[in-house]
DNA sequence: TTTATTTAGTGGTATATGCCACTAACTGCG
DNA sequence: CGCAGTTAGTGGCATATACCACTAAATAAA
């Protein structure tokens, strides 16, 4: 028999975030798979392909994401030849990226099972909640937690 | 090919998932650096407390992760003796949890800076929409998204 | 009872992410 | 100009998480 929900799952923010998205992950990595991208990665190659040949920090600070980490996780992609990366002639600290060809047919390619798995997740979701936890989500992402400085 | 025009990550539940999780995770983390546990940790110790000596599926069912990574995460934990396992004498294929005196210890110091943290997020969030967050992300944890077996 | 099947975990491998220490490169200022 | 301070990334290390192949144990089937 399961545990099915003890007390303390629900009460937390972050946990309840976390369950959630690991769920939706393992969803839209599933309908995913057949591009060879995960979730995480169509992302980013997307963001990298709106974005003008975006500096790391840029993408990071969209993704709400460290640097390093970024830096991590772009390194498969650009291994596999999706994307590449340069120095920027006008200040050569940054390091700007953009799509290879392949990349671009790649990100094209998942785009279309991006869309089954997002039609999905909102038929059976509902457009409308999806739409009002997007917005919520995104609340959360603006929000500023820095306790007032006591200088 | 502004960014403006395009739409953003803002169109991806999956995407706006993990960024808003990113965003959470790091700041309850920040919160309860000084106790050593990351927020997932301090969520499994307290997962693991209100079980009753739960078995590892079940934690997983519980938290919707997959059991092999249940048992890496486990794995710090264990090291550092804050939690202990052992077979269930009943069916020996079961491994059960239980927190160590020292990881009781632990968990209590850590749910205090998590109260801290629980206390921040809803003052600048707002108690009302915190709940309406949670019971949202509750809801996708519970969804169903096989499609109907031909059966 | 023997064998096939299902169930619970383990270990390996790979990506996702974060922090820290460090380097290179730009900026300001004297 | 030359040095202190700031900014952008890198690399190492650690945790978070997933999938797969494999083993052991319990169960259903023959």
């Amino acid at each position: 028999m399961s545990k099915d929900t003890l007390p303390g799952l629900t009460l937390c923010n972050n946990a309840a975030l976390r369950r959630a998205a690991r769920k939706l992950g393992q969803f839209y990595d599933d309908v995913m798979a057949p591009s060879g991208l995960k979730a995480t990665q169509q992302g980013l190659l997307y963001q990298i392909h709106i974005g003008n040949e975006p500096a790391m920090g840029a993408i990071a600070a969209s993704l709400i994401m460290d640097l390093s980490a970024l830096g991590h996780t772009l390194k498969p992609l650009i291994r596999d030849g999706y994307v590449e990366t340069f120095a920027d002639p006008e200040d050569r600290r940054i390091k700007r990226v953009r799509l290879t060809p392949q990349g671009l047919v790649k990100l094209e390619e998942a785009m279309k099972l991006w869309q089954i798995a997002q039609q999905r997740f909102e038929d059976v979701a509902g457009k409308e909640q999806a739409e009002r936890l997007r917005a919520a989500l995104d609340e959360i992402a603006a929000l500023d937690f820095d306790l007032p400085p006591a200088s």
